[in-house]
DNA sequence: ACGACTCTTCGGCCGGCGCCGAACCGTCCC
DNA sequence: GGGACGGTTCGGCGCCGGCCGAAGAGTCGT
C-alpha cells in the first residue's frame, strides 16, 4: 500500500526548507551561545551550558534536544550527566564560519578579570581542535614564510610542509574524508590560520609534547618555556610575540 | 550627559547575540529560498522573488528589507523596480556553505520538464560567480591531474597553475581582500570545485570567449562546440563528460 | 492625463517558540 | 535508606514574527 502522499506535494518546491531548518538551529540566542561555547572542542554538561547562558535547566534541556536532533551536537550520557559536544569537525566548521561572518569584534572588556582572561585568549587558544589566537596565527605565518604553507594562491601545505610534519613526528591522517588542510578565519584576528586534520594533529602534538598547556579548563592555552624554545628553533617564532 | 546605559548591560554577556541574528536571516524558509535563488549571482527583482517563493509581494518586500539590513543582500533601485543581489562574494560563500551542510540531495524530480532542467543544471551551471556542476568539477579535476591545482594538501593553485592562467590571458586580480582560490563544496556533487577570484575570472573568461553560453536566463550553462575543443585541447577534458 | 504596474506600509491575524516552575525520574554519596 | 543533585517532561504564559489584503506612493507607457 502506497503512502498517502499529498498530490500537491512537490519535493523540490520548497528550496529553502532544509537551509532554513539548519539556520533555525543557530537562530536562537541561547542555542547560538551553546554552540560558541562548545567551539572549545570539549564536552560540556547540560547544567554547565545552562548556567553559562543563564537559562533554566529545563530550557537548556529542550535546546540541547533540538541541537542533537539537528545533527549539530552529539551527546554522551554518563551517570546522571549529559555530556554534549559538537558532532564533528564539519559542525565546528559551520559554527566557526558563521561566527566569522558576524562583523566587528566587540569593544574592550569591562572588568579586570575579563580583561586578563581575554588577553590570555588573544595570546593563544584552541578553536575546536586546532590552535588559534596569536599563537595560531604565529604558527601559520611562520610556516608560510618558511615555505611550508602557501597562502598566496589558495591555502595548502607545500611538499616541504608535508616533510616538516614528518620530521616533527606528527602523523598526517589522509584517509578520512576530512580535508587535510583548510583555513579557519578567526573572528577576532581577521586572518586565516591552519585548521583541518593537519591543524588538529599539530594542536594535539604541541599539547602532548608539553610545548603548550591549557590554562584552567577553558580554551586558552599558554606556551611553556620548552615550547618557546621549540617554536623558535623549529619555526623561528620570536617568544615575545606570544607574550 | 551620559547615555542612560542600563548598569546590568554587559557587552559580551550575550555571546550568541550576533550569531543568532545572522542565522535568523536564513532561518525563515522564504528568505532561505530567496538566498538560494540569488546564488545564481544575478540581480532579481522583488516581484520575481515573490513569485518564485509563492508569497505576496508585501511579504517579499518585508523579507528583502531584513536581508538588506542584515548585510546579506544589496539593492539597487531602477525606476519602479527593486533589484536585489547577494551583497558580495562573502555573502555568497556563507549561503553556499550553509547549503552544503544541508544533508542529502533530494530524490529524482517528478516531471519531465523538471528532469530536463535539472539535468542541464547538473551538466553545468554557475554558482554565484564561478562554474559548478559537472562542468565545474571537470575543470577542477582536469586542472588537478595536470598539476595546475593541488587538492591533496589543501586547495591552492600551483606555480604551473598561475602560469596557465597567464597563458590563457586570464588576469588574476590579487589585490582585493578576496581569496584568490578557495574550494566550493557543491551540494549536489559532494566534491569541491574551484571558487574564489580565480574561479570567477575563469567563469567570466569562458563566457566572454564563447566557450560556454547561459541557457535562458537561469544558472545553467552549456558548452559550445568551440568550448568543447578548447577544453579538450587546453585541459584534456573529454567532451562526452559534459553531455 | 490616465491607467497599468511595481513596490511599500500598515493593521490584524495566527501559529510557533522560547521561557519558566513544578513535578518527576534516575544517579550518586553519605 | 535518605537526601542532594542533575536532567527531563509537561503545562502554561507571553511574545515575536511571518503572512495576507487593502491602501497608497512612485514610475512608466500611451
Amino acid at each position: 500500500m502506497a503512502l498517502p502522499t499529498h498530490p500537491e506535494h512537490r519535493p523540490d518546491d520548497r528550496p529553502g526548507e532544509r537551509l532554513a531548518a539548519l539556520a533555525s538551529l543557530l537562530a536562537d540566542e541561547t542555542r547560538a551561545a551553546f554552540c560558541l561555547a562548545l567551539l572549545d572542542g570539549r564536552a560540556w554538561t547540560a547544567g554547565e551550558l545552562a548556567r553559562y547562558a543563564r537559562v533554566a535547566p529545563s530550557t537548556a534541556s529542550e535546546h540541547l534536544g533540538k541541537l542533537v536532533a539537528g545533527g549539530l551536537l552529539t551527546e554522551e550520557r554518563q551517570g546522571r550527566h549529559r555530556y554534549v559536544r559538537l558532532a564533528d569537525p564539519r559542525a565546528a566548521h559551520l559554527v566557526e564560519d558563521l561566527a566569522a561572518h558576524t562583523a566587528p569584534p566587540r569593544a574592550s572588556p569591562y572588568t579586570l578579570r575579563a580583561a586578563s582572561a581575554s588577553a590570555a585568549m588573544a595570546r593563544g587558544r584552541t578553536c575546536y581542535d586546532h590552535l588559534a589566537g596569536r599563537l595560531g596565527l604565529a604558527v601559520t605565518d611562520a610556516m608560510t614564510v618558511r615555505g611550508l604553507l602557501r597562502q598566496d594562491t589558495g591555502f595548502a601545505l607545500t611538499d616541504l610542509g608535508v616533510e616538516w610534519f614528518g620530521e616533527q613526528g606528527i602523523g598526517l591522517d589522509r584517509t578520512g574524508r576530512r580535508p587535510l588542510v583548510r583555513p579557519c578565519l578567526d573572528w577576532t584576528e581577521r586572518r586565516p590560520h591552519l585548521a583541518g586534520a593537519a591543524g588538529a594533529a599539530l594542536c594535539r602534538h604541541v599539547l602532548d609534547t608539553g610545548w603548550c598547556v591549557r590554562i584552567g579548563s577553558g580554551r586558552a592555552v599558554k606556551v611553556t618555556p620548552r615550547g618557546e624554545r621549540a617554536l623558535y628553533e623549529g619555526l623561528g617564532i620570536e617568544p615575545r610575540i606570544l607574550r
